[in-house]
DNA sequence: GCCTATCATATGCGCCTGCTTATGAATTGT
DNA sequence: ACAATTCATAAGCAGGCGCATATGATAGGC
């Protein structure tokens, strides 16, 4: 199938600019927007989603559970998140967004969507699709697994 | 042009999990190997290149040119890379591969190969072509650039 | 000739991260 | 009832990184 005579660098060394410049990008936009970047996650993994508890959303978003407390705290005194204790066990501090919270997420997000598009627009309309539909097939694929095979 | 009923992550959200897992497989192989992902970006930067001075070089693969010693003190030791004065600038070390370090590069970095042609497959011929193509092509921009206006 | 800049090198500072440990409270399992 | 586990929380350790500073030698500009 690949082409052995196919010359191309490493996809992690080909994935690792785009990377950063669409990770500094987002630094600038959330900075103007006075929001962490793991404010701008929690608050996204939040959005339209039923309450979680504090351990999980963590995990969902990849983000280690004891570190992340200070920008829960932040979120909170801001009146972007609220946690409510959980009826079903005392432990758990249920997470959920407020509606300034959701308004913050959402008008950072339209200026990084609106700096992704810039990029996006470099490419052809079947090369965009096909881009996009790549990162969704990746995204629900056991990546560590096929990777070690 | 773009759907605006498209519902989709923030292409950084969408890269970070196929990112750090390419990442994590190159880790694992490079330790197999016994070489340091920085000292495997050095040879890869050298292999089949005019020799150059360690200031490119660091530039070139994105490292701090004060850190970079280190690795390349380790490289030399090994065997893998060649420090020789600049006969037109004494201050200059211009650094080469030798044909070890070329070997080490290159095993290395077929089963680097191996390891992502196992995601690729995961695509239809058709999508893996387009998504190295846009790969190729993003690496020709100018990102930053792009995704500040 | 003198000043400024550059190279390689060593090292410091601050920040972030992965991972760990510990605590008190609460829940689950036996 | 008791032991083990889990939740949120705080904090420690080590490693990596971006950036800066400093040094001696060298090169370039005026």
């Amino acid at each position: 199938m690949p082409d052995q005579s196919e010359r191309r660098a490493d996809l992690a060394a080909m994935l690792h600019p785009l990377f950063q410049a669409l990770l500094a990008a987002e630094r600038r936009i959330l900075a103007r927007h006075e929001i962490s970047m793991w404010g701008y996650s929690v608050l996204s993994a939040l959005d339209g989603q039923p309450a979680r508890s504090q351990a999980a959303l963590a995990q969902s978003i990849g983000a280690d559970k004891t570190r992340i407390i200070g920008t829960l705290d932040e979120l909170q005194d801001a009146g972007y998140i609220i946690r409510e204790p959980d009826p079903a066990d005392r432990r758990v501090h249920l997470l959920s967004v407020t509606d300034a919270g959701q308004r913050k997420c959402r008008a950072a997000q339209a200026d990084i969507r609106a700096a992704e598009e810039a990029l996006l627009a470099e490419l052809t309309p079947a090369q965009r699709r096909t881009f996009l539909d790549v990162l969704t097939t990746f995204a629900d694929l056991p990546l560590d697994d096929i990777l070690r095979a």
